[in-house]
RNA sequence: CGCGGAGUAGAGCAGUUGGCAGCUCGUCGGGCUCAUAACCCGGAGGUCGUAGGUUCAAGUCCUACCUCCGCAACCA
């Protein structure tokens, strides 16, 4: 075998949370991809990880009382943490790169270097609006009629340090990329990037890449204020993790630049217009391709810790099988857009392709071979007649119709090829009657033994392509039908025959049990409700003292409801019309229509503050903030306006 | 007029360069008995979101509109 080489790699996850069922997805799919380049002979490296830095985790840890490192280090070795995920789902990485490894983080520190030296990075003024008294920056776009969204007060020009990669320099470039190869697909995600980041109004912006706010994150070690920006750490570490600018590794002259990354549509961003950018700044080749895969959907909507609906992998795998739950999942949905995942497609995809199809058919064949030939084919046939030929022919090239598939990463019509044989091969045990032929075997015998070997043969080209998919499954399917090693490779794939002449027969276990799927589901509801334990949740409870004076300068006033609708284009708000005592009415915006209907709060008494500076809102103005209780139950955020005794006139103050 | 995606049988989806509208599930009827109540055959069910246009021919190309979803915005 020559010298072929091939780079496959996930995102790296952000540690912030445990990953669901998305995660999963992405990581699965890498891994089919991986062993399949594996089966076709190419000596692969598949890396995956962890994005270990940044804003979001640091406050994290603190909120849960630990340091960065150990909040990460939890997530990503601790119990059922993504380790342990990956090591369930039989993923079979080479290398796991965390962010946090030191070698990683010396290699970020010297790429920075380079391109400061080189002049693609450079300081530069974060200009912005300043409020002395937040002590915030904001951009001119976040003003509110040009004066602090937070406190209304006046701005004054000011200039944050920062440093800046020089992106614009290399919009054309990433542009002819993008438009004039397959770099990025599919390709539905060219034009979003183009028209939304390249030939938008003002360019392709110069990207700010290092932070001065929070301290989580890898230094730049000629100015130890600032902390390289998430991503050029992030997506280095395809590159570092062969050995870019460190000793830990050293393949990068394999394996670069024969280089895939699967990434997330809403990554496609990052990895399509940064990633090529800062390459190409370095004068490094470029990867051979991005593919932005869909999103698994529930309930036609997007998965969210916030809306209480993840999908916990853990539980699938262990209740309907690592190989079946990685099946579903390139099964059923297309790689390039979003699907939606129901459990109810799970089990039913399970039941008719897996139990009813490929099982059935496994058991059925080898039962049969055993029945009449004691396990062990005679090693003299008939000749193949016109009655097997559609199979044969169906089954001989399947191979090149699969590969072609795989290679465009369309998992889902790969399969969809293997699953036409297997149908075929069971209405061929209906056509042939191997039951009837039985009946005399000094007459069939040889012709039983023929439709026997046929069938045997198609389980085998059938379960090898699947066995990137399903790998323990297919092994044990492969011992059932006495195939041996060498009868498992790509190439025994090339010719009709792979199988001896009288070989033997195994039956084991029922691969894949069809499912219960009323049973099943109603006990997956009770699962689910098990794993939200603590089904109360609170906010912690603040630490820092607040002195009496500054508690007495906010107006809290009892008001009424005079009218309340939807704000319209938005989701979340609503506008009310208040009497606050005071004669003319207050409007008040408020986030809350997830929560309540407009008509159930009009002449209800409600609890505002009254003297928060007024606020634009989606062109509205809000002179106020409802006040209201907040708590989590089962993971779902819950929220309840603080309701007052109708007896409270308006304007009536609280203290 | 911020950007993008989607609308095809009861449900979920496929339809590449325009050329007889398909697949899976469900449903109705039939067959088989090797097999995991599995397998095989047949039927019913669609004015392809709406309205125009181009064409011998439009699910497919063009224009306008409607609806849903995501991003963004916003969530005091």
């Amino acid at each position: 075998m020559e010298n072929k080489t091939f780079y496959i790699t996930t995102p790296i996850y952000y540690p912030s949370d445990k990953l669901h069922i998305g995660h999963t997805y992405c990581t699965v799919a890498t891994d089919a991809m991986a062993r399949y380049k594996r089966l076709c002979g190419y000596d692969v490296m598949f890396l995956t990880g962890t994005d270990e830095h940044g804003q979001k985790i640091e406050d994290k840890a603190k909120a849960a009382g630990v340091t960065p490192q150990q909040f990460v280090d939890n997530i990503v070795t601790g119990e059922r943490g993504i380790l342990d995920l990956w090591r369930l789902m039989n993923i079979s990485n080479d290398r796991f790169i965390r962010t946090t490894d030191a070698y990683h983080v010396r290699a970020i520190q010297r790429v920075f270097r380079k391109m400061y030296d080189k002049g693609d990075i450079y300081k530069g003024t974060y200009k912005g609006k300043y409020c002395k008294p937040c002590e915030s920056f904001w951009t001119e776009s976040q003003l509110v009629n040009g004066k602090c969204p937070d406190c209304g007060r006046d701005v004054t020009d000011a200039e944050e340090e920062a440093y800046f990669f020089r992106a614009s320099k290399y919009a054309s470039r990433v542009r002819d990329l993008l438009e004039n190869t397959d770099f990025l697909e599919p390709r539905s995600r060219v034009n979003e990037m183009v028209n939304n980041f390249i030939d938008c109004e003002g360019g392709l912006q110069d990207l700010c890449v290092s932070r001065t706010s929070f301290t989580w994150g890898i230094p730049v070690d000629f100015d130890q204020k600032h902390v390289v920006y998430v991503w050029l750490d992030a997506l280095f570490n395809y590159m570092t993790a062969l050995g870019l600018e460190n000793d830990a590794h050293n393949d990068l002259d394999k394996y670069w630049p024969h280089a895939v990354h699967f990434v997330g549509k809403e990554i496609v961003r990052f990895h399509a217009i940064y990633w090529p950018a800062f390459l190409m700044s370095l004068d490094l080749p470029l990867p051979q391709k991005v593919y932005g895969h869909g999103w698994l959907l529930l309930d036609g909507g997007k998965m969210s810790k916030s809306k209480g609906n993840v999908v916990d992998p853990y539980i699938l795998a262990e209740r309907f099988g690592v190989d079946a739950l990685r099946f579903f999942l390139l099964r059923t949905f297309p790689f390039g857009s979003d699907g939606n995942f129901s459990n109810e497609l799970l089990i039913n995809t399970i039941n008719v392709d897996l139990a009813n199809d490929l099982g059935n058919l496994l058991s059925r064949t080898v039962s049969m071979a055993e029945k009449y030939f004691g396990g062990t084919l005679p090693e003299n046939y008939d000749d193949d007649t016109d009655a097997d030929a559609e199979l044969i022919s169906l089954a001989s090239a399947l191979r090149g119709r699969y590969e072609a598939q795989m290679e465009k990463y369309q998992f889902q019509n790969a399969l969809e090829e293997v699953f036409k044989v297997i149908a075929r091969a069971n209405k061929y045990i209906d056509e042939n009657a191997p039951w009837v032929l039985a009946k005399d075997m000094d007459a069939n015998g040889a012709r039983l033994a023929q439709v026997m070997y046929n069938l045997l043969e198609t389980i085998r080209v059938c379960a090898v392509l699947l066995t990137p998919f399903m790998p323990e499954s297919m092994a044990k399917a492969l011992d059932q039908i006495g195939a041996d090693a060498d009868r498992r490779t790509w190439e025994s794939l090339g010719e009709w025959g792979g199988l001896p002449a009288g070989v033997a027969v195994r039956r084991g276990e029922n691969l894949f049990p069809r499912i219960d799927a009323e049973k099943e589901l109603a006990e997956l509801e009770t699962l689910h409700a098990a794993a939200n334990r603590s089904p109360i949740e609170l906010e912690p409870y603040a630490t820092e003292a607040v002195d009496f004076d500054t508690f007495c300068k906010s107006d809290f006033r009892a008001v009424k409801v005079k009218a309340c609708d939807a704000v319209k284009k938005s989701e979340k708000l609503l506008r009310f019309t208040l009497d606050d005592g005071s004669g003319t009415d207050r409007q008040i915006l408020s986030g809350i229509h997830k929560f309540y209907e407009p008509e159930q709060l009009v002449g209800k008494t409600l609890l505002a503050i009254v003297n928060l500076p007024p606020r634009k809102m989606m062109g509205l103005e809000s002179c106020g903030m409802l006040i209201s209780a907040v708590h989590k139950e089962n993971g779902e955020e819950k929220l309840n306006l603080i309701m007052l005794d109708d007896k409270i006139p308006a304007g009536a103050k609280m203290s």
